[in-house]
DNA sequence: TTTAATCCTATAAATCTTATAGGAGTTAAA
DNA sequence: TTTAACTCCTATAAGATTTATAGGATTAAA
């Protein structure tokens, strides 16, 4: 299930790349907009930043915007960065690969083939829906 | 990410399949082969015997044993007794529907229309995963 | 009657999620 | 040059979930 964090975080991208063109918008706009917690989505939207899908201006008149275009943010760059790995096993994950601890042996493990499988159909999937096409399909 | 839960219950399951002909076998000796503690697997095939995917035999020379065949036992209903929801929103979860709170237009959230693609996509894979198939693919 | 099981309830440690609070630093505008 | 409106950083904490552990009631075979 996806987090909270990830949803306000994409809540949060759609709003960004509809209303804005130019000029960075304060989160306090986009927490009203999206009925969201302005100093939660604060956090996210850092998270974001550090991510390299935001930029930031501080100050009066500052805030955030795009710092790639939208049709280069696929929804699982949103989703790694806000919920950490997509797969369903650390074993077949692509940005945190790591071993599981409780397996046996891993170069034989039918839970792991089928998690694969799993893994590159989403993918494809979430790579496909980039920021892009999510606020196309926004009525 | 699956739980330590869900992997522990398709590890048992796995070897249930393959060891128990006819006879049931105590949660002991699965806990044993599968390095997974006593108490904790035994609180695991608990639920999946609720759930309909083991039948029990209590007392001396009793334990655990498949109530269906194992190539009707899909790696979807394994993972939803032990998880929950196999979705990534509630809202477009077939076996755990709920509304997104945090939703304020659900028929016009071009994120739900990935996540339903995803769901597809995912419950084919896991669907098709029988625990028949998971015992064949284990060399 | 003993032994080996499941099954049930309670408790708890650890981790993760979902925040809240306060303030330091930055920049535009008054 | 001061004020106002921002980001950014750290700390704290409540609540939920995960991952167990413990003890004992119940059941059935030997």
């Amino acid at each position: 299930m996806l987090s909270k964090k990830a949803k306000y975080g994409l809540k949060a991208l759609i709003y960004l790349a509809k209303e804005s063109e130019e000029r960075p918008l304060p989160v306090s706009q986009i927490a009203e907009s999206q009925k969201i917690s302005v100093k939660f989505l604060e956090a996210i939207l850092n998270d974001l930043r550090t991510g390299g899908i935001l930029k930031s201006k501080k100050g009066k008149m500052g805030g955030y915007q795009l710092n790639v275009k939208a049709s280069e943010i696929k929804m699982s760059d949103i989703m790694r960065l806000l919920d950490g790995p997509i797969a369903l096993l650390p074993c077949v994950s692509l940005n945190f690969y790591d071993t599981c601890e409780e397996c046996l042996d891993e170069n034989n493990c039918s839970i792991r083939k089928v998690a694969l499988q799993v893994r590159d159909a989403t993918l494809e999937i979430l790579g496909a829906a980039t920021l892009e096409e999510l606020v196309k399909n926004e009525k």
